[in-house]
DNA sequence: ACCTATTTGTCCGTATGTATG
DNA sequence: CCATACATACGGACAAATAGG
């Protein structure tokens, strides 16, 4: 799993590794069952806190894509191919949404017509 | 504005018609106040036929994208630009929530965390 | 202001394919 | 397998809006 940061887009790191993680089960990079790096690991090879991994760590385990347990690291949950593929683009539907100044009702109108 | 279908996808042709139409807003090719092409003429160009062409505008104006007047032929509205955007993401989102059988409500959820 | 020809969307129906029960 | 319903795409006729003389 590669994993890349991007200072210019100023987004929150947190964020962008856990887009990035979800990106990587998304695509099938890493399988349900496996391992990722450890938060200590992550964060030596990415410059940064390990805090901040374990941020995005702790937000991908809120969304039920990772479990997280003391000594046995994070692992990616069963299911988590489909959820994150649909996390991504709540995720960029959200941001779209709020650049244009669009309340989140009319947003939840709109989904709705289109899912009937 | 050009516009191009593609058949193999198995998408409606008036669904492409509306999507292509959409981007064309979105991207600034046509501009609010400007007229897009007439049914008839559109149908030709495509080799459709003009109802075809026709469902797809009034997609688009139940959309608040376009106005539709006889004998004016269809006028893009102010305001469009930031709605052709949003909405293409949010038919992006409904195709995936459906690829990946969420439902409708979750996807509610989800977008509520995401927009708080 | 008037008339008329043209442009253009709207309304009627029909056929075909695709799920659904 | 059949019947039903629904969605898609097409065709013809109609009426409102527009443009030109």
């Amino acid at each position: 799993m590669l994993l890349q940061l991007d200072p210019s887009t100023g987004l929150p790191v947190y964020r962008q590794i856990a887009s990035a993680v979800r990106r990587a089960i998304s695509d099938g990079e890493v399988s349900p069952g496996e391992r990722l790096p450890g938060a200590r690991d992550l964060a030596g090879a990415l410059g940064v806190n390990m805090h901040t991994v374990l941020r995005a760590y702790g937000d991908l385990r809120d969304e039920g894509l990772i479990e997280l347990r003391r000594g046995r690291g994070a692992v990616v949950r069963p299911g988590s191919v489909s959820l994150a593929g649909v996390r991504h683009v709540v995720i960029e539907l959200a941001e779209t949404a709020s650049r244009h100044g669009i309340e989140f009702t009319e947003i939840v109108a709109m989904l709705e017509e289109e899912m009937t």
